[in-house]
DNA sequence: CATGAATGAGCTTTCATTCAT
DNA sequence: AATGAATGAAAGCTCATTCAT
């Protein structure tokens, strides 16, 4: 039992070394090496645990799918107001300037669909399912009588999804033209405009202009 | 002269050569080995014009950009319309589901810019050149009395790109459940609903609903 | 006592799977990795019952030697006329073409001489007991006054031995062009003209020409 | 044309010394940094003439086997009594006991049919070309009424390839209670039993007994 | 008696880069 | 202006081996 958790322990370790390691330097980037070194272990053991540098790449991908999603479903289902949903979905949805390795590795691993049909699925998943845990905020407020969208409930959490996706590329990606603190105003500003909601992100970013 | 031309000319297929790989392999898989065999060449040849692989790959960047935004200018300037023109940007913004390398290549590059600072300039203006470029064509629409945005035309335009990005990384990533021609029309709704202007991408797309 | 015998199983088993592995993948092949994965226990035991690689090939070696020749001498001694005990000793000499790792590791072990003195030794006493075993059916052939050696019967034997050999080998390897019954057929046909003996393997092989 | 024997010759080198190595230490043993250690360059430069290890085992195999067929087929060829083609086949057989890495590499290669079609296929060619000269030599024999064979000539020849196979494997082997001599005599004494030709070398060796 | 987590040396392979020609 | 032979650093991966439990 307690060799068990240890084993588990390592292999987590690992993992937060790698994903930490794909956060940074990208999927391409990732290096049996620098993880080993990170976790304080030689190379070796971390192919002890991990068959191969695809296998790692994989196991990172899945479970930075798993935990960015579980984090963010467990949010939106602890709030009940749709307004508040909305706003918590983009605000965590956004990486913060530094560091979040978890919400960084997602982005870079995005640009990654191409190389294998594995990552491909594992987007086109997480993907879907931050669609749906949208749509449900969307559908949340209209129910409550505080959203008269202007378009189909799935576009708008397509749309919103989208944005999210470009403009959280731009930050991990440090483009300095467009802060964190811009990229919520703009989804946000979306969102009213598609929920004809106008207090979206506006009681406390009032004076906020574009 | 005869020589000077000659020279280009070699710069420009090896050019081309790394572009087509870097929309195939991404900017990590741009191999000096493939463009010389592609550009029916020596390793030592594609030294000879590019110091080394650094230099390629920005000038590849450099390239792209260029000729991405030289194209869509063009294509902008050369129509009237205001909601010609956006239909026109959208459809020339999104990389057609096979081939289109160009297109390709900077999707790919896109996800390069924490990596050096070059490429997060190159980045950095030719975003902001595409959002300048949707601007104009919204302000046209104004102009010609067909657009009544309910936000600012930059939000507007902002809005635009981001979302191309956002569904160009999808049909460029090859995720099977976006086609190029539902994310042309989720990003025309979007313009639709942006402008109050019920027919862009609807004379022909009548029907389609989302 | 009773543990003592489980623990000689346990290192029967071990044993008999690295005799497989040999037969299979050559000695060169050997790896205690899946020695241990055959009989079901970790790399760790399979150190515990032998020291290193080496230890362990040697006891393959040893052990393929011993029940080797004591399976021959066996079938030899049990055996009074001489021409059946020539015949019984060449087929039992030739491995069957799919299996009979025993016989196969020990074909594999031939090549290995050179490597260590070790090995040398156990394949020169294995080679001369071979030798000796059939010297022993020759005289007893010519004592019973079936066979009429055209040559010293240790000349004979000796060359018994090395067709048994090299034809061995073919087989074990794959070869498609020469199959068991060749072999057993040209062994045969030596040991008719050495002995003068018309009717070894040939009163079920009558027609049987080369 | 200069820079082309350049290339040639290095690459000659380097399969001397593979096969140099294949004959020490066998085909598992080949090592591209041995070779490339013997033939004073870099590992990298050995990858630049055979893509990878296999590459390389499958040149020298196939070098190897050209070279030692071409060798004796110009001595057998090159003489024109039958006794006296089958003495120079009968030594050129045999490896002498150190060095001559070329029938070196060829004995440890024949162990490895069963590793690789393409390694099959060689030794299969080699083995039936090696009869095929066995069997012209015994005919020339025959035709100048030297051979009077007990039975048929390929039959003959097959064996003598086999006894040849077998006992040079105990030489490479370093087989110290079978000498190069001993063998010579063990096939030339086989030989004069199967053509009945009595002075097969009987009239340098008068007195060598067994 | 046996485990299996962890090691680390050693190997092949890849690839941008150099430089004499 | 271009070549291509040769390099060598750096990476992934394999595997026998060790040792605390």
């Amino acid at each position: 039992m307690a060799r068990r958790k240890n084993q588990e322990e390592a292999r987590g370790a690992l993992l937060a070394a790698a994903l930490a390691a794909v956060g940074t330097s990208g999927p391409d980037g990732l290096q049996i090496r620098d993880v080993a070194r990170a976790a304080n272990v030689t190379t070796g053991t971390v192919h002890y645990y991990f068959d191969d540098r695809a296998t790692l790449l994989r196991a990172v991908h899945a479970a930075a799918s798993d935990r960015f999603f579980a984090a963010r479903l467990e949010l939106a289902t602890s709030i009940a107001d749709g307004r508040e949903k909305i706003e918590a979905l983009i605000e965590s949805g956004l990486p913060s300037a530094g560091g979040d390795p978890l919400v960084a590795s997602l982005y870079r691993l995005a640009a990654y669909r191409a190389s294998s049909a594995e990552h491909g699925e594992l987007l086109g998943a997480l993907h879907d399912k931050q669609v749906a845990v949208y749509a449900v905020a969307l559908e949340a407020g209209v129910a409550q009588g505080v959203f008269a969208p202007i378009a189909p409930t799935l576009t708008i959490a397509r749309h919103l999804v989208a944005l999210e996706d470009a403009y959280g590329l731009h930050i991990v990606g440090g483009n300095r033209t467009l802060t964190r603190a811009d990229a919520i105003e703009l989804i946000s500003a979306y969102a009213r405009m598609a929920t004809r909601c106008a207090d979206i992100h506006r009681r406390d970013h009032e004076g906020a202009a574009l």
